[in-house]
RNA sequence: CGGGGUGUGGCUCAGUUUGGUAGAGCGCCACGUUCGGGACGUGGAGGUCGUGGGUUCAAAUCCCGUCACCCCGACCA
């Protein structure tokens, strides 16, 4: 039925008219956001901080799961023990806020409002790690944090933003490479079965990896508008942190060796790929995993006798199933409440008037194609769930559809500039030699930076897309946020 | 941080060129009629014109500073 996508919803600007403007618009008017007076620094509103709330419970799970432990590091850090690694401290210092003064003091060593938590884990591990008994250790904390950005969009780049950070340290290696590829898998496993958004697995390039880091993972998403979003990253460090924080155990050889550590982050940015990957003219579409109302009620011809009083048992029955549902007999009238939900992205929506309550009936409508289904009102509870996994299906799906059609395999620097010109932006796949010098170039004369090195490679051709010479590695590149 | 643009009731904007003491539509509140895709009528409330200085008898309007947002670059989760 109504599978049209005319556009309902006219507070929203355009995707095609202005991408960032839509964006925009989506965050104020789907209440995600408010901006507050300092420049970088929004409220996360109710509705907006509940998907957060979402995030965060299901990844928690995870990280449980695979064996983390939270806890809660000082959000101070003294200059000195930032300075301790120094090309973590080179990475990170043009962005760090500094508190200088304490009430009407000037503080002798001024501190860092934290930006990243590595020099305070290892601080930490340095006292706590003596003997290859104390490893591992598997922390995480769930923290706000702080980097002093130029130019800042809501979710996306924020000076204030929340996240999680995983710190890990362990006695080899190899198990923390382990532990680095075990958490990019369940960060991309988290975005493809909650999130619904499709994910590159990848290894950055040298001059794109973590202040400080060995190497670093992450995956990367493909935006509606063909720019690449980072949406998580993993990092191993080998023991170059543990050495410039001298961080030693005894090993069971008895011997005294550096440990190895690794760390990794989600951020609020995940909103904002959300909005990005899901999103349609009418404003939002949220995953159902992650939906702060994942059905919404709304009764037609509310006045008449019976219609809330039906509406409201729908609500007790689909609440009681663990669905989280919500019931609007506000005196709007119902159109207004259809866009005004589409708007906000909640995945299901439950008519319920008059006809329906005669044939023990009521009509289903999923946000992502408007699709119209009538059911049975004793099925709800199961229709409601099989809609639910139609909707996170469909709009995995879609996203997967938008990523494919926007990655393009190129060989030559002409193939790459015409790509982006006659299909737009998107992922360029092609090969590279390994030399900054070509990666820089290639940004320079197509626009497209180095994504990452994807895990799962493909041999498009024996020879750099820049250089000629012997290619190395097929890397995705892209427009990123 | 560089180049460009915009700030006027909650929202979208007119008014700024040529200074004379603030308007519209939507929203909000009340009442009534409505109700299956943003309903209608009547009445009402709401603005030190982003902000700080300056010029002037008089500033939304002119001058200087500053802040925020948007677009394009450089940096970044």
């Amino acid at each position: 039925m109504a599978k049209d996508n005319k556009k309902m919803v006219d507070a929203i600007t355009s995707m095609d008219e202005d991408f960032a403007q839509w964006y925009t618009d989506i965050c104020k008017k789907a209440e995600l956001i408010e901006y507050t007076s300092v420049k970088g620094c929004m409220v996360i509103r109710p509705y907006g901080y509940a998907i957060w709330e979402n995030i965060q419970r299901i990844l928690d799970g995870m990280f449980k799961e695979t064996g983390h432990e939270n806890v809660c590091m000082p959000m101070f850090i003294p200059e000195s023990l930032l300075q301790k690694e120094k090309d973590h401290v080179e990475g990170f210092a043009p962005e760090v806020a500094w508190v200088t003064m304490g009430g009407s003091e000037k503080l002798e060593d001024r501190l860092c409002v934290r930006p990243t938590s590595e020099t305070l884990f290892c601080e930490h591990y340095s006292n706590i790690v003596h003997s290859y008994r104390d490893l591992p250790k598997l922390y995480n904390q769930w923290v706000s944090v702080v980097r002093w950005e130029k130019t800042t969009r809501p979710f996306l780049r924020s000076r204030e933003f929340l996240w999680q950070e995983g710190h890990t340290i362990h006695e080899t290696a190899q198990e923390a490479i382990e532990e680095t590829e075990r958490m990019l898998n369940v960060y991309a496993d988290f975005c493809e079965k909650y999130l619904a958004i499709p994910v590159i697995k990848g290894q950055k390039t040298e001059s794109d990896k973590f202040a400080g880091a060995e190497s670093t993972y992450a995956i990367e998403a493909l935006m509606h508008d063909g720019k690449a979003l980072q949406a998580g990253t993993s990092h191993y460090f080998g023991d170059g942190f543990a050495r410039a924080f001298g961080i030693q155990f005894t090993s069971r050889e008895n011997k005294l060796e550096y440990p190895y550590q690794t760390s990794w982050g989600m951020t609020t940015r995940l909103i904002g790929a959300i909005i990005m990957t899901h999103g349609d003219n009418n404003g939002l579409v949220l995953p159902p995993a992650v939906a702060p109302i994942q059905a919404v009620i709304i009764p037609v011809q509310q006045h008449k006798e019976g219609v809330l009083d039906e509406a409201r048992k729908l609500y007790d029955t689909l609440k009681a199933a663990g669905i989280r549902v919500k019931i609007d007999d506000s005196e709007n009238s119902p159109g207004w409440k259809f866009a005004e939900y589409e708007m906000k992205g909640v995945p299901v929506r439950i008519e319920l008037g008059p006809k329906d309550i005669e044939s023990k009936q009521c009509v289903i409508v999923t946000r992502h194609n408007r699709e119209k289904t009538f059911v049975a009102i004793d099925d709800l509870v199961s229709a409601v769930n099989t809609k639910l996994e139609e909707v996170r299906d469909g709009i995995y799906q879609a996203a997967l559809e938008n990523r494919e059609r926007r990655t393009y395999a190129c060989t030559t620097m002409d193939e790459i500039t015409k790509a982006l010109e006659e299909k737009g932006d998107g992922f360029i796949k092609a090969m590279w030699c390994g030399e900054e010098a070509c990666e820089d170039k290639v940004k320079e004369v197509t626009g497209v930076g180095s994504r990452c090195i994807p895990l799962e490679q493909e041999q498009l051709s024996d020879v750099c897309v820049c250089c000629g010479k012997p290619a190395k590695k097929m890397v995705y590149w892209g427009k990123a946020y």
